[in-house]
DNA sequence: TGTCACGGTGAGTGAGCACTCACTTCAGGA
DNA sequence: TCCTGAAGTGAGTGCTCACTCACCGTGACA
């Protein structure tokens, strides 16, 4: 008999209002999305919502800081180091790594992703926190590691933040077209990938 | 004595609206601009906002409609059969007036591609208007132009799909980055844009 | 069994919003 | 000079929304 014991137990509480909010908020945007929606497809009670949090704006905030701590950090801390330190001898190993490991954090974190991206332009703490992150951690850990491959002759004496931009370039545009664009394509991802990192490590190969 | 007779004769009516409607919209998003504060802003009565735009989903309409028709399908009708027709002999040189014209375009049209971005996950129709213009105009052309320069022997030979993304991909990313993610920073956009289409030749040159 | 804390409830409230309408101004034509 | 219609005005209206509060049910513990 098919059993759903493996499946989450039924969320209740601060966690169905958190899994709701998000669904809404991902389809209305923040402004758009109201209080009243969220309880009703929380299955509470509309003043529940706000026994949990004080005001809208920490609802939100409750959804975005670990979006931003769980998802944009770790592309510093964990990712990126375990990256670093597993040491690729080829370029195009590190790539391959780094892209499926961007995609599949993407597609975990999809709404969130989303509502990131329309909070991002709205809101200034929100820009600041993302600087904090991307601009102190993520980036100097990438250069170095594309130092480190120039160092070692497998990628041309471009600026590396030229070079940067053109990697996060192609493994965005990859993950947009991908989850966002065109979610419904029948996409082989290790062809796609294998392709596109083709491309690359021969644009960015030496003379 | 500095005169402002080059300068715009100063805007009045609808136009002004428009305008700081454009304003208002960019920076709080549709939901959170109000149109007292758009006709603060315009310098005239509230009512008269809806004197001309029967509601203010009309207004966004307003804004949007022209923007997708004047900035996306000229891409599609102006630009691109300019850029067929043109035939530059090579890839490369195709790749520096494309991406030009995309970065002009796209700075000339900065806040109303704001809130492009920023509508378009929130609503269908405006999703629906741009697979009509993209999809059936945009796409098939620069396919046509990719496979023209697979024939010439100047772009091996992966799918024409793969390698329009990946071009999208870097004269978008280098768009995003120069205009929204670091615009204060000394951009040297002939050097940059050139060695973005090196990478890009390269890597997609046949062996 | 009485008491207490806690999570939950939902009608109610005030603020802010899109939109209306009765009125004014003014340019142009008879 | 008067008439007309288009453009503009801004106080007013009703609705939606975030947020409040007095109350409820339950389980733990004396």
């Amino acid at each position: 008999m098919a059993t759903r014991e493996d499946e989450p137990a039924p969320v209740r509480g601060v966690e169905r209002i958190v899994r709701a909010a998000i669904e809404v908020i991902a389809e209305r945007g923040f402004r758009g999305a109201a209080t009243s929606e969220i309880a009703r497809r929380a299955g509470v009670a509309e003043g529940t919502i706000f026994r949990h949090f004080k005001t809208k704006q920490l609802l939100l905030d409750h959804i975005l800081e670990p979006f931003v701590e769980r998802v944009l950090a770790p592309i510093a801390f964990r990712d990126v180091h375990r990256l670093i330190d597993s040491d690729e001898p080829e370029f195009a190993d590190f790539l391959r790594v780094f892209a499926r490991n961007r995609l599949e954090v993407a597609r975990e974190n999809l709404p969130a992703l989303r509502i990131f991206l329309q909070e991002v332009p709205l809101s200034p703490e929100l820009r600041a926190m993302v600087f904090r992150h991307i601009g102190r951690h993520i980036v100097p850990e990438l250069l170095a590691v594309i130092r480190k491959y120039q160092a070692r002759g497998q990628i041309r004496d471009d600026p590396p933040e030229t070079v940067l931009r053109i990697l996060m370039s192609v493994v965005g545009g990859y993950i947009v077209t991908r989850l966002a664009i065109l979610p419904e394509y029948p996409w082989n991802d290790d062809l796609e990938l294998e392709r596109t990192i083709r491309v690359v490590t021969r644009g960015l190969a030496p003379d």
